[in-house]
DNA sequence: TTTTAATGATACCTTTAGGTGTCATTACTG
DNA sequence: CAGTAATGACACCTAAAGGTATCATTAAAA
């Protein structure tokens, strides 16, 4: 019911990246904002380097940029590439294989809230993000 | 995004306990049915008695039954019997408060979708459950 | 060419969810 | 009243998520 935290970092990650794309950001720089354990964060840096989502610099100058255009990024993307977690079709008893003989009610009610959540983070890119979500504005705690 | 396996396990249970509310279920008949690790479900079987979602009987031909009357309890009260996430307003970024000075996109987008999720939770009782699902016919693998 | 400030790699630690194992207690039944 | 089939209690184990520590590498800049 709720993503799991590695996710939630890698979503405030390229959210936040996603406000100046061509920046160059570091590890500090995201640190101040974004509330995340540093070593875990630079961890995490490089996992979602190696998925192919941000591309990084080395040396002195150095930092992480988006890999791809805004808009072929969404939402999903990022969470898939935390969370192997099947979320299409999932049994909301979780069931890997119905035992049923015939759908159950939770099958269909259950079955559209899911498509509609899914449907809003397939749909909603990071250009989106950009363009409505200002997450420039956060304050350090 | 996806509930915890206890949490499905309960809700398993409870479903499957809603079809005949008034027949005393042994841990052997849920065993039979619900595709639970037998002694992980006798653990969860005493934490359901614990939190007052069921009662038990002991001795020979012991077992248990749901505690309330099915109009009482919601797929809402199962799950936060066996999850103590507050989903009433959880970011979607995950921050426990909110670092920024005005809402993001994201804040209605994300709660318009968990708040419907949530209201089915709230609204669908395991009466509703007992006369639309019929998890009677669950076959046995 | 040395210093410095960044990333890269990798191993380890801690907590928690999920799952097991054992034995005691209860109460029906032969 | 002994045997049996159920629940009750509790300790333990395992795997995975989350987090930490350390050192190597890179490249700009003094
Ligand atoms: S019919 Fe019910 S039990 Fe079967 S997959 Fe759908 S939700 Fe799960
Ligand atoms: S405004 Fe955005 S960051 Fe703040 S609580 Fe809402 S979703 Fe989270």
């Amino acid at each position: 019911m709720k993503l799991s935290n590695t996710t939630e970092y890698a979503l405030r990650i390229l959210s936040f990246m996603a406000m100046d794309e061509k920046l160059l950001y570091t590890a500090n720089d995201l640190f101040d904002k974004l509330q995340i354990p540093y070593r875990y964060l630079r961890k995490q840096l490089n996992f979602l380097l190696k998925q192919g989502l941000l591309v990084s610099v080395q040396g002195k100058t150095g930092g992480y940029q988006i890999a791809k255009s805004l808009n072929e990024i969404s939402l999903m993307d990022i969470i898939e590439a935390t969370d192997d977690t099947k979320f299409e079709n999932m049994c909301f008893f979780g069931f890997s294989e119905c035992p049923l003989t015939q759908k159950c009610s939770m099958h269909e009610r259950w079955g559209e809230v899911r498509n509609s959540t899914l449907s809003l983070l397939k749909t909603t890119t990071l250009n989106d993000i950009k363009n409505e979500n200002n997450l420039t504005n956060l304050s350090l705690k």
